[in-house]
DNA sequence: TTGAAGTGATACCAAAAGGTACCCCATAAA
DNA sequence: TTTATGGGGTACCTTTTGGTATCACTTCAA
């Protein structure tokens, strides 16, 4: 599954996952190693990472018998990027509220 | 359901939603305008207002008989700047990526 | 006042999502 | 060679989600 827009916000949109994106903020770790921050199972959080995986917000490496998942931060540039486009309109409210006050004398 | 980052991220991880505010960037629309540019019932398009509505992105206002629906954009900037945490990651992948060059003589 | 247009709400259905329990494989350490 | 640790995969269960059908209420116009 090719990360997209879609894949973005889907992955987003669970709370586990966005923490697990927190936690790797901190630097690489394990499933393991994650799954003690959780109160669920291993296998549990390994679908959240699949999730991330799928949403290019999250890449992994192998190191011996242990798999590196890090933070991927290239996959949520596309996402800020379509929240972005709607900056313009509170940007106008803002101009619209600024004209307001000007043209009130 | 208070407008909050999990309601917010739900309310964008649906194709149909992330459509809806893009029309309604256009301007102000009613569930049966909106309605015409999807396949599928008016029922199905108020649920999605719904959630887009929880998320705090849509704002409603009755006018007659008719319930003009309105981006919300307010909603939005907590997303944007809830991804906007992880931009010093790839500002620092950048940064890493050019001491990298400049030491390379 | 009769009817059509615009809406809200909800019971109901099928599919997707979150989670667990297991099973099996690889690797590091005793 | 055992044995414990780290991991992938999946059948299965329950809840949530996206969607429809349907009913009831309001407003505008003929």
């Amino acid at each position: 599954m090719p990360p997209n827009i879609q894949t973005g916000f889907r992955a987003l949109a669970d709370p586990t996952r966005r923490d697990i994106l927190h936690l790797l903020a901190g630097g690489e770790q394990t499933i393991a190693g994650l799954t003690t921050h959780f109160d669920m199972t291993r296998a549990a959080v390994k679908k959240h990472l699949n999730v991330l995986s799928d949403g290019g917000l999250v890449t992994t490496r192998t190191q011996g018998r242990e798999r590196l998942n890090a933070l991927d931060p290239n996959g949520l540039e596309p996402l800020r990027d379509w929240i972005g486009f709607f900056e313009q309109f509170w940007d106008e409210k803002l101009s619209n509220l600024k004209s307001a006050i000007e043209s009130k004398d």
